[in-house]
DNA sequence: CAGTGAGCGAGCTTCCGCTTGACTT
């Protein structure tokens, strides 16, 4: 046993620093925090100055044993965990935990260095308390929140399947999704006419120009087009100015997920379990960042990579001082650990990413693009106005050589080509002039990457949650990520050719969606209950403004109990009236209007499955019809027409085998049964619409991709298959799936040999909780 | 999984922030 046990957060960073500190000194880690609140209880004593409970987390029983063997054995322990509030935490826990001294050695450091490591061992000081307590307060207030307010949704609004929960994160995450949603629906679109020219100079060179301000109307785009009926066009004017483009920061965890999102299309999860490979097999720096920042190491080593691989000329030393106030800097950013490796991966998709990140991080210190923007205007004989071209000429590539970042806004970003040679007072030839009718554009709604960035910006949550944060609210079912059809529309398009003015209809698909966010019914509603009952948890500034709080708990100006009570007395008052409000109703249901055929009461309900109609009353000696909501409809937007159109499902559309095909839609989306059997509708398929040719193919593709999948099937047992599946070959066996020990050729396996398989096993049941368990349960403990 | 949805009401759910495997079909 060595003389020394220093302690960190992540294996890996053990691993590495093991290396760096020699035999005297053994590394471990403590997998995060070790203790925390208890899962399902408050652990905060509100009558006792909010006293906590910690306990040591479940899964954390094993490393923490083991920490307080080794650190007895230990003549010294060293507590080095992340430099940040957290962290600090994290060492305190420990300490408690494993029963250490008050004076143990906390040392920190920012990178992982030989030379950041001598000195943080040669400067230990102890744990700071201060900075503890800011984070309890920040732990208490968010478990506070939590679980004081999911109660009341529990109590108030009774809806959806899955559990209902708030929180400081997550429910702030919800409105920004549900605000940008209703924000849409309010957009009224206007159009005008937006005027482009394209001049024929000759030898295969053409010069594209634009009006710099569209027309508001077809009639003033057209009075336009008149004018310019035989006139000639002039170069007026040339101007050249030089311009520079400059790299954007390597990578934090936020803007990692952004980048990946729109090269890679990954989701913010993937883009994280991909990282994560990369860091344990010591590729890339720690994913978990909120800093720009590099080590002064790593900024040598890029130089020498941009020096060996473009020249000296290209590298620029660069220091990025981190834009968000809320960063706590524990580590560096996101970087290869050696720039000199390419190549980081044999699989795809760890390759591609460390790729973007090699790119990021290089072209982050390397010299600024010098450009030449030239500007042409082209004057009109017979009009004032004038009609402009810009080009861009690189004069020198500098970092865009390896790295360009790409944007969120979708299309306005066409990269602007060179200008053909030109001279003032050319005189230039007119191919077409043309006058097209353009729509403004709402706002975007949110992908799981744009969200995390806004996120960010606001100062709401930390990078090792952005992922898990985008996740729950989807699990609550708050919040869908979905891909939507456009619709069609049609636009107006004026064309001057040939001394001629013509006009044409088209028709171009607009609003169309990919993997983007949407609000639910139950989202909405929980949204503007907080809204309206707990405004000030639900603002937009909360989370800056108690992380004012922590920084002077930090600071040792006040105690963190004065800063909770505080907060708790007004919070509190507000959750005990919430809870004495009467149901409102009117939040989870919506009148309609009245069935023209019966005169009863057509209306919208939010019910465990989602938002259904319902035509009719309960009391009614007739019972009432339902018909559950399409995809992308909303309980808060649906019109009368959309919902009596749903009572026509189910649908019987036609005949298949002698059977017929029924569509309708179940509590997973649109489905069709056939012969006792069901299959699910595509994302793009119309149930209202869907044809029986679509439908037959539907079936048969689903048939075809399980035989695919099928390895055996058994006379004796229709359930009893041995299948493939993704992690390689199963036996499915009614509810049961089974595994295939190991040595086993799965085509070999007789119905003895799978009946022989099930019998250690249990039948799953079919929904985990079985209701009627429970009663039974608490008579026995009366 | 897929012919629910109200209300009755037992007993359940839940937060944010640090970390990795275990598990899946």
């Amino acid at each position: 046993m060595s003389k020394n046990l220093v302690i960190v957060e992540s294996p890996a960073k053990a691993k590495t620093i093991e290396n760096y500190l020699g035999a005297d000194f053994t590394v471990k880690s403590s997998f995060g925090h070790v203790r925390d609140l208890p899962e399902h209880d408050m652990g905060v004593d509100v009558e006792n100055n909010f006293m906590p409970i910690y306990e040591i987390s479940a899964d954390k029983v094993k490393v923490v044993n083991e920490l307080r063997k080794l650190a007895k054995e230990a003549e010294e322990v060293w507590l080095a965990t992340d430099d940040d509030r957290e962290g600090e935490a994290i060492s305190w826990h420990l300490k408690e935990a494993l029963g250490l001294p008050d004076n143990t050695k906390r040392i920190v450091f920012r990178e992982i260095t030989k030379t950041a490591l001598k000195n943080a061992i040669g400067k230990p000081r102890l744990i700071d308390i201060d900075l503890v307590n800011a984070q309890q307060a920040r732990r208490i207030l968010d478990r506070l929140v939590g679980y004081e307010l999911s109660p009341v949704l529990w109590k108030k609004i009774r809806i959806g399947k899955s559990s209902l929960s708030a929180g400081r994160v997550q429910s702030v995450a919800v409105r920004i999704i549900v605000e940008r949603e209703r924000e849409i629906d309010a957009f009224q679109s206007k159009s005008s006419f937006k005027v482009t020219a394209r001049f024929d100079l000759g030898q295969g060179k053409v010069l594209n120009a634009e009006l710099p301000k569209n027309f508001e109307t077809e009639a003033d785009a057209l009075a336009f087009l008149e004018r310019c009926l035989g006139a000639t066009f002039t170069i007026k004017n040339l101007e050249t100015k030089p311009a520079k483009k400059t790299p954007a920061p390597p990578f934090t965890t936020s803007t990692l997920q952004q980048e990946a999102s729109r090269k890679l299309s990954f989701s913010v999860s993937q883009t994280m379990t991909v990282a994560q490979k990369l860091y344990e097999a010591g590729k890339i720096s720690y994913m978990r960042t909120d800093s720009t920042n590099l080590s002064e190491e790593a900024m040598g080593k890029a130089k020498e990579q941009i020096s060996k691989e473009y020249g000296t000329h290209y590298h620029h030393q660069r220091v990025f001082k981190t834009k968000s106030e809320s960063a706590q800097e524990a580590h560096e950013a996101i970087r290869p650990t050696d720039f000199s490796t390419q190549v980081a991966s044999k699989d795809r998709n760890e390759q591609r990413l460390y790729e973007l990140i090699w790119k990021r991080a290089i072209a982050s210190q390397m010299a600024d693009a010098q450009l030449e923007r030239t500007t042409a205007t082209v004057g009109i004989s017979s009009t004032r106005e004038e009609l402009i071209a810009q080009g861009e000429v690189i004069k020198f590539d500098g970092f865009l050589k390896v790295y360009l970042e790409s944007s969120d806004e979708e299309g306005d970003e066409e990269q602007k080509g060179m200008l053909p040679p030109l001279n003032i007072g050319q005189v230039l030839a007119l191919s077409d002039l043309k006058a097209t009718e353009r729509f403004t554009r709402h706002a975007p709604r949110y992908t799981e990457a744009s969200l995390v960035k806004k996120l960010e910006e606001m100062g709401i949550g930390r990078p090792s949650t952005y992922a898990p944060t985008i996740s729950t609210i989807q699990k609550r079912g708050y919040v869908v990520k979905e891909d939507r059809e456009g619709q069609q529309r049609t636009f107006k398009e004026l064309t001057l050719q040939d001394n001629q003015i013509k006009s044409k209809v088209s028709s171009e698909n607009y609003g169309s969606e990919k993997s983007k966010l949407f609000p639910t019914s139950t989202g909405m509603i929980v949204n503007d209950f907080l809204v309206s009952n707990f405004q000030d948890i639900i603002d937009y500034s909360f989370t800056a403004s108690v992380e004012k709080d922590f920084d002077n708990i930090a600071d040792g100006k006040i105690p963190w109990q004065t800063m909770i009570e505080r907060f708790y007395k007004g919070f509190h008052g507000k959750v005990a009236e919430a809870q004495e409000q009467k149901i409102d109703r009117s939040l989870t249901s919506r009148d309609l209007g009245e069935d023209p055929v019966t005169g009863k009461k057509v209306s919208v309900r939010v019910g465990k499955y989602g938002p259904y109609v319902q035509i009719g009353d309960v009391e009614d000696e007739e019972k009432p019809k339902f018909a559950s909501l399409l995809k992308g409809q909303l309980m808060e937007t649906i019109t009368f027409e959309e919902a009596m159109e749903l009572f026509k499902l189910p649908r019987e559309v036609g005949f298949f085998e002698d059977q017929a095909l029924v569509v309708n839609i179940g509590k997973y989306g649109p489905y069709v049964k056939h012969d006792g059997k069901f299959y699910s509708l595509a994302t793009t398929d119309d149930p209202m619409a869907v044809t029986e040719e679509r439908l037959i193919d539907i079936i048969q593709e689903k048939r075809q991709a399980d035989s695919s999948r099928t390895i055996r099937e058994y006379d004796e047992n229709p359930n009893a298959k041995v299948l493939n599946g993704k992690y390689g070959p199963y036996i499915s066996f009614g509810k049961r799936n089974i595994k295939i020990p190991k040595g086993t050729e799965p085509a070999s396996l007789t119905y003895e040999d799978i009946l022989k398989l099930a019998e250690g096993t249990e039948e799953k049941p079919a929904k985990a909780k079985a209701p009627a368990r429970k009663p039974a349960a608490k008579k026995t403990k009366k």
